[in-house]
DNA sequence: CTGAAAGCGCTAACAT
DNA sequence: ATGTTAGCGCTTTCAG
């Protein structure tokens, strides 16, 4: 057994040794507006001595909100998620939220248990960007957390239910953004990988890119994969072992691009020169190795704030409705 | 004001129904193996009915221990600490842990507000990567940490401090095996890009280099960056403006090593060929873009796996002394 | 601005 | 194997 916890202050001991009662002690530091500034200080002071520090079981336990955030990802290796999450995080800390990040390692099983651990925190919101590219997945917690009334914020990966926010890309514009920009170039040649066939993410953008591409180019050809390099790696590596290279392959997602290029780099092509690469979503570590592929890329930032703010408008304001806000990418380079 | 949380099922509810006493169902949850197989049968089917999650807060509250452990990383995005953070994750889950993971970000002041969450949210345990390199950083936390009776476990980077566990690399290790394994490939000249001059990780792996190297190869100097990318890639970028490319350089973490390529690449210097590069940790991304740069490696697994059962133990075991483990990489390629 | 009482949901410590 | 009692540390609610 554990050898006893140091005695650990609590509300008790420093509204004692302060001099007032403890509910005057909490209000120094849930409502410290409410506490006359000489009080207010005599408690910080006499907290600090004592390395007293509010806690959390206790304070959920009894208040109304536990002032968290619960955020989900897929994959926090994937700079796109990764880079979200921090920046969301960093976006709660701004308006004195916490936020519980979990990795659900594109595993329903561990998806289901994180949701359930994050109810079990009592999270006011949760920002969720689901392990499926299944437009139809209907994940089982879905039900539970509309009845526990715990607003979610879907990212990214868009799910057929009413009752989320939701913050998503504009994935036919990508398509198309990208396509015109092929056609500038001249591009005569091009190769799309594309995500899984039952990604509507994945549809989208290579819808986009048939419509801006249709007819215009000498060929234009899709391979499959899905959202992983490894997939992206071989299809295209066995695509190049069969064809001469294209003028551009066009990677529809960071992880797919960096597949490419590890296929090309593999077959000696001649990537930007050639052979090139136009990405969608920024690729990894390029620019240190000395590639600068062009892109359409996001403003992580805007659709972190974005997310974050849908998730608190509906914590703090019970009335309002589920928002939705899609995001425009735009051609870098 | 949020528009109440649907009823939501409690012990109570789930016991009324299933015709138990509260204890009863809560053991269901907590040691089922204390309860009669039919009883918890029924239990656990009224649970599923009802969406019942236990309530975290009041089970902390209660409980003499969170099963939790707090994780913190200086930063998450760099893959040395984002991968241990997602081995440890997965370590902590096969015992029935929690983890609680956040990313201090370099900062002095976001590491000394986290550990007060951790504090706060009553962990059992923390496995801690310090912000600082240096070995002298004395953080004002260690104090109530240990008051607290909370168990620490540093990971990588070592600090003056008695009353926490450790897994550590061995530093010098590293620099003298890189250092015999230049000279196997009779490396002439050699340049060493640094971590920043505090560090106690950057000057052992130096001064591994310096023992291993000195007086057998024609140059060996050392530039001053820190463990980021971009001083590297500037300090790297600057000295070759003035000199003639090496043999080999050598990037003293995996940051710095990406600062030696990107440095490199813009003087147009044929990598892996005149001159050539070798890490200390892995370099991220270099096989995909066709490098195969030889380095000392770590076995994050094991750093992973060391650490958290240091934890553990401590946990489990409230008289066990603090453990030190010392992990050695070896060279790869 | 400050306080007294009540109780959130759960489990430890004893019963039985 | 199951139940009873008490109380964790905080905030809500209602009073001054």
């Amino acid at each position: 057994m554990a050898a006893g916890r140091g005695q650990k202050a609590t509300l008790a001991s420093v509204a004692a040794q302060a001099n007032v009662s403890k509910i005057t002690a909490s209000r120094a530091f849930s409502q410290p507006e409410k506490v006359h500034p000489e009080t207010l200080q005599r408690i910080r002071q006499t907290a600090e001595q004592l390395g007293y520090v509010v806690n959390a079981a206790a304070r959920n336990l009894r208040a109304k909100t536990s002032k968290t955030i619960g955020i989900v990802n897929p994959d926090m290796a994937n700079p796109f998620f990764g880079g979200l999450t921090r920046l969301m995080t960093l976006e709660a800390q701004k308006l004195g939220y916490d936020t519980l990040v979990f990795d659900s390692y594109e595993s329903q099983e561990t998806e289901d248990r994180i949701i359930d651990k994050l109810i079990s925190y009592n999270v006011d919101a949760i920002i969720l960007s689901v392990i499926s590219n299944d437009h139809h997945y209907h994940p089982s917690y879905m039900k539970r957390l509309e009845t526990l009334n715990i607003p979610v914020v879907l990212v990214d990966r868009e799910l057929e239910v009413s009752h989320c926010s939701g913050v998503y890309i504009d994935n036919l514009d990508c398509g198309l953004q990208a396509g015109r920009w092929l056609l500038e170039q001249k591009a005569r040649r091009v190769v799309v990988v594309s995500g899984p066939e039952n990604s509507s993410v994945a549809r989208d953008r290579v819808t986009g890119l048939q419509a801006a591409l249709q007819g215009k180019v000498a060929s234009l050809e899709v391979l499959h994969a899905d959202f992983f390099m490894d997939v992206a790696w071989q299809e295209t590596s066995r695509w190049l072992a069969d064809n001469e290279a294209p003028d551009y392959f066009v990677g529809c997602n960071n992880q797919i691009s960096l597949g490419i290029v590890k296929a090309c780099i593999e077959h000696k092509l001649p990537l930007m020169k050639q052979v090139n690469l136009f990405s969608i979503d920024e690729v990894s570590h390029a620019g240190i190795y000395g590639f600068h592929f062009p892109c359409v890329s996001h403003d992580l930032q805007e659709i972190a704030w974005q997310a974050f703010n849908l998730a608190i408008r509906r914590v703090t304001d019970g009335d309002s409705k589920p928002g939705k806000v899609v995001v425009r990418g735009k051609v870098v380079q």
